[in-house]
DNA sequence: GTTCCGCATGAATCGATAG
DNA sequence: ACTATCGATTCATGCGGAA
């Protein structure tokens, strides 16, 4: 894969950047504050040892200040920078590296305004004799300034009252108790609760990850930068994902009509999400040239499509 | 209230023995190696300035270390130390001082073996511009030594799949799914799933805040040190709370047949707890004495209450 | 079209075994 | 002693195929 180079493409008036290379270089690209949000999930310490280095404990703050470093160059002073990571279990002791980041960060310049909880509604499983199965993973959020821009009607959920009276009408049991006034990320079906009384949602997020999914599986489940493009972005905005992986953040992005950059280091990474936007070109010239009728199959470029 | 003195009592065989006085001093009076769990909620900083004096955040980390200290040297090395903490927000961001504080621990010889998520159903209200509600608060367990006491078996939850085939069979519809299938802290009732798959929990704990409950409003739910009693210790075992407050912790320790200690500077709750347990002497006086028939009533001090 | 059952698959962790 | 690799453990999810 010796040629493989950047690549540009504009779907239906959003576009798309991938750049590829080691993101610590690719980043100086970028113009200072052009960067509406950031939400990215590097590879965890001592993890992903086959695809990226596998960055050990010891080392991931110093790896990854230089990274932040130029990220805060790159983010707007009205952005936010979204940062999924969890440290590790070793030895029966958990590791410090996150913390220890999130102090080393704040010195760096950031301001750490959140930490949402991602409560993962399926966890690994296993069974181990001092501690139960993992089932959460830190989102933190840091901010250059304490003013940023946030749109947080666009991420209300429906309120629990309507969500409770409903299980009750189907179960005419109480003996079932849903666990949850206020459902964050209730899931794809948000149209089916359109009118219904809404709610904010709050800082615990819950979503299932994406296993055993299509011929790839991200780790990364899809929801998750939605949920956050939403919250942080409105369309025309620019997104950035320094670790694209997948490509998950940026396909939602263009999904949501927010342009996006994406950085990979992996080659097979960058040529699949490459080939997926390619194909999504095709798909929409076939479906301009020949079918136009049928417009509407391809709701990605719908408008609407949104809500 | 300048004559306030110690106090211990023996209710059914268990006791409870409250120190009055500042924890740091008060800790001294324990043997080393004597306690299986501590679980406790100090006052966070600069909240409860009216009865705490309010440690300010920069202080906070350098007052906890002594106190820290103590707990580790009364602890049995094959104890557990739950600490249930929370950063404040302030003037935008959120203060550095707890993870602060994990380090410092780490240096004090602890180990840092857990993190649970105390996920708050009901968490209180607001909204603000610029962020959501906070409904989860860390739950840190240190530990003395790798090798440590827990009773998983005590806390298991029934599993997703039966309460996936229950809800299914009751509402004859997919399109409602309820967001968690091993509900960690399933609640009260858990009697009504005895005999059904069990499976033990994860590290996020569902439960609710205490709402409206008695006269006086602790921010300690009871199911809280009742779920870590339950898992870190047997009938009998020894639990120390050294900010004991409204006393939840030891009066759930002697609901569950545990030895407790609990340690308060703050002259009303002392009182408050002290006159709780003479309650519970009386009552169960003149439940022995005049109304043997009617022991039951006092379910706390029946044998097989526990189940 | 539904609903139900069976199956593979995970950002896992520990303990034992091997260099 | 210290690291590296491997097997055992475990359960929610979403898929395919069958009634």
């Amino acid at each position: 894969m010796e040629n493989i180079s950047d690549f540009i493409v504009n779907i239906g008036g959003t576009s798309v950047n991938l750049l590829y290379g080691d993101c610590k270089e690719k980043l100086k690209q970028i113009p200072d504050n052009s960067i509406d949000l950031i939400v990215t999930s590097p590879p965890y310490a001592d993890q992903r040892k086959n695809t990226y280095g596998g960055i050990p404990v010891t080392k991931y703050v110093q790896w990854f200040l230089p990274i932040s470093n130029e990220l805060m160059r790159v983010l707007k002073p009205s952005g936010t920078f979204i940062l999924n990571i969890k440290e590790k279990v070793a030895d029966g002791e958990r590791s410090t590296y996150v913390i220890e980041l999130i102090l080393e960060m704040r010195r760096q310049g950031w301001l750490w305004t959140e930490e949402f909880i991602w409560h993962k509604k399926n966890c690994y499983p296993g069974k181990w004799p001092n501690r139960f199965r993992d089932a959460w993973e830190r989102l933190l959020q840091f901010n250059k300034e304490k003013h940023f821009n946030m749109y947080q009607e666009a991420v209300m959920v429906p309120t629990g009252e309507w969500a409770k009276s409903r299980l009750k009408n189907l179960s005419n049991s109480d003996k079932y108790r849903c666990d949850s006034k206020v459902l964050s990320g209730f899931g794809k079906n948000i149209s089916n609760w359109v009118g219904r009384e809404m709610a904010y949602p709050t800082n615990v997020l819950h979503f299932a990850t994406e296993c055993g999914n299509k011929s790839h599986s991200a780790a990364f489940p899809e929801y998750l930068p939605e949920w956050f493009i939403k919250l942080f972005t409105k369309e025309g905005d620019k997104i950035l994902d320094p670790f694209m992986g997948s490509g998950t953040t940026n396909l939602t992005a263009l999904k949501l009509k927010r342009d996006s950059i994406g950085i990979e280091i992996v080659p097979e990474y960058f040529q699949h999400v490459k080939s997926v936007l390619n194909n999504k070109v095709y798909e929409r010239r076939i479906n301009k040239a020949d079918h136009p009728i049928r417009g509407r199959e391809y709701s990605l470029f719908s408008s609407g499509e949104n809500q």
